[in-house]
DNA sequence: GGTCATCGTTGCAACGTTGCATGCCACGTT
DNA sequence: AACGTGGCATGCAACGTTGCAACGATGACC
């Protein structure tokens, strides 16, 4: 066990409130004990009890980060800057695999565990903007992602229907003709998807081209897998098809795989655009093009939407944050 | 704020220790009680103060893990296996980026943060075998990777020597003469680099070739970057090469872009093996033959024996955990 | 010379929880 | 009737910290 107060007290001859002031820095204390008081603190390595002093004060200096898994890269990358941006708040940050579970995520809105944590950022994926909204009043909370809760919760997104335009304009630019979208999701409630799809057809419309059902993939997540398997259906069945638009990195570095090893030349043959910006995509061959949002800018924009939450008002009516993207071409598309 | 148990108590017109009872299921209640302390705990929405908690018992609930940087794929895969199997041992996992940088690393070995966990699950990166063993005894600590610090701290690894060995032979046993390693570290203290290079080099000397200076190229870090990097170099400068052993997938697949843009066709010309088996890999075009560890087996076996520390003997000599690897190959050598 | 502000230091209480010991009651045994 | 037993409930103390108010000592001021 480590050192207390009380035992630098005793051997620095002052009583456990003048030790305190010393470690907390602030207060009166006199140069010479503050000296005194130093030297015990040294000697016995103390070193302030955290459970105490969230006991006491209210703060643990938590943070929680949930988010599908953390395995994918898109959410690694930006856990990683998470984690810096909440190191340089002097936050420590939890992560928490929600696995897209929304009984996991609805556990979450209730607080993690206990009021383990000063705040809570949350990248929901599978829970309805109705439970979303009803939740329970605990911890302060940003969400990730758009999330249909204008007004009532602090979210931090890119504007997707604007990303998934641009994106489908550079294809209509290049001159492509039949351009599937790979990436619906429409068995979840979660927006963003909705969002990239209408994006695209907004696109497809400005162009005078028609928006073709049968262009339009779903698929159940957003993994390499999934990419692969829809390309694998558009090569099979699908009509023909000149480019593809994909949700994700992930679809669009499957859905390369699969038309690749189908004998098609990318772009030449079938041009491919995704979405995050994720470094696999840079380093693939040939490297993705794809939208690139500003992950940097929503890691800072959702600590420091917490950082208010947290030390400001609580009532304070909720902010709808929207982060800059920016078109990334490379070689595929 | 929310509840706490003495306002349960009130309401249930119990005292205090009678709701802790219940809420620790243990002890003796009676049916009539616990129904009525229950429907309290219900109606005040009652959670346990996970601060008073970690006061009173000591234990925080909370295990840290720190590595170099989530946002690389192997970190993170492996960071999603260990905060799965965190949440089966009901454990709240910590991440901690340390950067690679030495300072960093340091200072988590004298404990994160003022006691707040009860355990720590280092992936050193820039540390001596000599810091690491002198370390302030402070919380329970494992380390991953091989570490040189055999019966001081517990470490799991696969065995890199080994590993290296398989991988290289394979390449041999495809009929290949001129086998560069890529991926030496030797102003690192680290130990991985120099086993896989031992195994790399016996595998040659087993089949009778000379091990050449300059096919074993030092990498800074194991980023995509250094591994395009690095093959930039051999094409360039170096001498002829008909295979690459990649100490990391990241570094495999740098280098498989490098040589496909310069007109190499993969395998036929340069068969690439790498070290890690992250899905990347898998998803490459062509996809990545490359050494498997058993990342479950080290996420698993990594936390158990930090069970057996917290809640075990401190003082136990320390343990050696190899997990198992395999060689999985696919289309790129 | 007495009052008052200032400086440095201190004790008390409380944060919410649980281990321990003890209290009380009813029942069955001697 | 006295005693022991077991079931159930409770009070006290402590974990380590900090806010608050008060303390004595010192010097300044009127």
């Amino acid at each position: 066990m480590s050192a207390s107060l009380r035992q630098v007290a005793e051997r620095a001859g002052v009583s456990i409130r003048t030790v305190s002031n010393v470690v907390s820095g602030f207060a009166l204390v006199a140069p010479e004990t503050r000296a005194r008081v130093q030297a015990a603190i040294d000697e016995l390595n103390y070193r302030p009890n955290a459970a105490a002093r969230h006991l006491r004060g209210g703060r643990s200096g938590l943070v929680a980060l949930a988010i599908p898994e953390i395995a994918s890269p898109y959410f690694g990358e930006l856990a990683g800057l998470l984690a810096e941006e909440a190191e340089r708040r002097s936050w420590m940050l939890l992560v928490q695999q929600t696995g897209g579970d929304a009984e996991h995520e609805r556990g979450l809105l209730g607080g993690v565990r206990g009021q383990v944590v000063d705040g809570l950022v949350l990248s929901p994926w599978a829970l309805s903007p109705a439970e979303l909204r009803r939740r329970p009043d605990a911890v302060p909370l940003v969400l990730l992602g758009e999330q249909d809760a204008d007004g009532l919760l602090d979210h931090v997104a890119v504007d997707s229907v604007t990303a998934a335009r641009d994106a489908t304009r550079h294809l209509i630019g290049r001159g492509r003709t039949r351009i599937a979208a790979i990436g619906l999701q429409p068995h979840l409630e979660n927006g963003t998807a909705a969002r990239r799809v209408e994006g695209y057809r907004q696109a497809l419309a400005e162009a005078g081209m028609p928006a073709d059902p049968e262009l339009e993939i779903a698929v159940q997540r957003l993994h390499r897998a999934d990419g692969a398997d829809a390309m694998r259906h558009l090569l099979d069945a699908g009509p023909a098809v000149d480019a593809v638009f994909c949700f994700s990195d992930q679809l669009a570095l499957g859905a390369m795989q699969t038309a690749l090893r189908a004998g098609l030349r990318i772009p030449d043959d079938l041009a491919v655009v995704g979405f995050d910006d994720v470094e696999d995509g840079r380093y693939a061959t040939p490297a993705l093009t794809t939208v690139t949002p500003d992950k940097a800018a929503i890691a800072r924009e959702a600590l420091a939407c917490l950082a208010d939450r947290i030390s400001g008002d609580r009532a304070a009516p909720a902010r709808r944050i929207v982060v800059p993207h920016t078109l990334t071409v490379r070689d595929s598309g």
